[in-house]
DNA sequence: TCTGGGGTCCTAGGACCC
DNA sequence: TCTGGGGTCCTAGGACCC
């Protein structure tokens, strides 16, 4: 301990530890939407600070370290959060700020190499195998890129570097607060290994339930058995995945290019609604946003998905692939509409509703026919801000990127 | 405590073709 | 007359991630 970093933080003595084996970087920004907010309210720093809507049905968007400290997270509901930690202060999201903020941020990645790999709007893996000349060791990039991420933004970051990513990305969490690990490629198992099973990138509430049962508790133990008795308990993809990540083995490379498979809309409303008029006008709005983005990437969905979840909470969704593709808005609530009809569930109380275009295809042909109903302006409206919140505006389609298989991230336990 | 909104991927059954 | 197996597409549901 003891030692400093360009930021003036303490940093924990293991970031000390360099190895040039370590080329991929995993940059993720501590408490993003939070941190950005206290940029504009100073007075707030060292302050349990949520952001969030107040709203009833709301979650925790994101929250600061101290409000954390209180067992607040993010995506928990606004009511737990509070009871929790009633002090807190919540203040509304502002996802222009956030965007403007991960454009920056993202950028400085871009100085450093042009492998950056975008993962949401404040996280980045880098392979930095090429730019050791230029700018150093993975330990000595990261922290430059801490430093200049706090000088040119006032926000900071935390940085995991390892020989894989899913080791990298589990290294900067575990660096988090504002902090750099670096794990040589010799250390990987010794890292990992002691870490519990949730650290499994893909292992969520469910799956850890499954793997406890086995008497499953780390990263070790799920190396230690025989894949087998993996398999029969989470099946042949999730077993395999899995036991290559416990051992160290991810061969997932960056991929700086982006495409979208899907392009959807979902609204969870104040109270449920019953009335089929009132849905269906809800219905045609989230249609026409729908639309509006098809249209700006230029593609079409050849597959329109109904979802609908009800007053207690359980969810269904319903799709149809049509004859021919569409990015029309009238013609995607058109089919919504028909799969709610066709639901046998009309009537009864929706908690959310949300409308999706699927299998994404280049545009057939411009017919000039972008003569959706309803209002216009507010779906351009909800467009900008959909936009403007995740900045997703320059993504290419699937379908003009193209398949090839050594560009796209292999899916989970499929073989390499 | 009561669960957002944007997505991706996997599983599994059935239809259909060869 | 009865029975194949591989491959692809479609649909529904579920788990997970940021």
């Amino acid at each position: 301990m003891g030692k400093q970093d360009g930021t003036g933080r303490q940093v924990t003595s293991a970031s000390a530890v360099d190895d040039l084996t370590a080329h991929l970087l995993h940059v993720d920004m501590d408490a993003f939407f939070a941190s950005v907010e206290l940029l504009e309210h100073p007075e707030l720093v060292g302050k349990p600070v949520i952001v969030g809507h107040p709203s009833a049905r709301s979650v925790v968007t994101a929250a600061t370290y101290e409000a954390r400290r209180f067992g607040v997270n993010s995506a928990m509901p606004m009511a737990v959060a509070l009871r929790r930690c009633p002090q807190a202060i919540v203040l509304e999201p502002h996802y222009d700020r956030y965007t403007k903020y991960s454009g920056l941020v993202m950028d400085i990645f871009r100085d450093v190499t042009p492998l950056v790999e975008v993962l949401g709007i404040d996280e980045a893996f880098l392979d930095v195998a090429g730019a050791r000349r230029l700018m150093g060791t993975p330990w000595q990039i990261g922290t430059r890129i801490r430093e200049r991420v706090f000088a040119e933004t006032g926000l900071r970051c935390s940085v995991g570097a390892a020989a894989t990513k899913y080791v990298a990305k589990l290294a900067s969490s575990r660096a988090k607060p504002d902090g750099l690990l670096v794990i040589p490629e010799t250390e990987t198992l010794a890292f990992l290994h002691p870490q519990p099973i949730s650290a499994l990138w893909g292992v969520g509430a469910k799956t850890a339930e499954k793997l406890e049962r086995l008497g499953l508790r780390t990263v070790g133990d799920v190396a230690n058995i025989p894949v087998e008795a993996l398999t029969r308990a989470i099946g042949p993809a999730m077993a395999a995945h899995f036991h290559a990540l416990s051992w160290g083995r991810d061969p997932r490379v960056v991929v700086t290019e982006h495409s979208e498979k899907s392009i959807g809309h979902e609204r969870t409303f104040e109270t449920n609604i019953s009335d089929v008029g009132e849905l269906e006008k809800e219905m045609l709005r989230l249609a026409n946003a729908v639309g509006v983005r098809l249209r700006r990437a230029g593609v079409q969905a050849r597959t329109i998905a109904l979802k609908l979840r009800f007053g207690d909470f359980s969810t269904i969704s319903r799709s149809r692939t049509l004859a021919d593709p569409t990015d029309l808005g009238r013609r995607i609530y058109e089919e919504a509409r028909s799969l709610y009809a066709e639901s046998g569930r009309v009537g009864e109380p929706i908690r959310l509703l949300g409308v999706r275009g699927e299998q994404l295809t280049g545009r057939v042909a411009d017919l000039g026919l972008w003569d959706d109903d309803g209002d216009w302006r507010e779906a351009e409206q909800a467009v900008d801000a959909i936009t403007a919140k995740f900045g997703r505006s320059l993504v290419r389609p699937a379908t003009l990127l193209g398949d090839d298989p050594d560009r796209r991230m292999p899916m989970r336990g499929e073989p390499t």
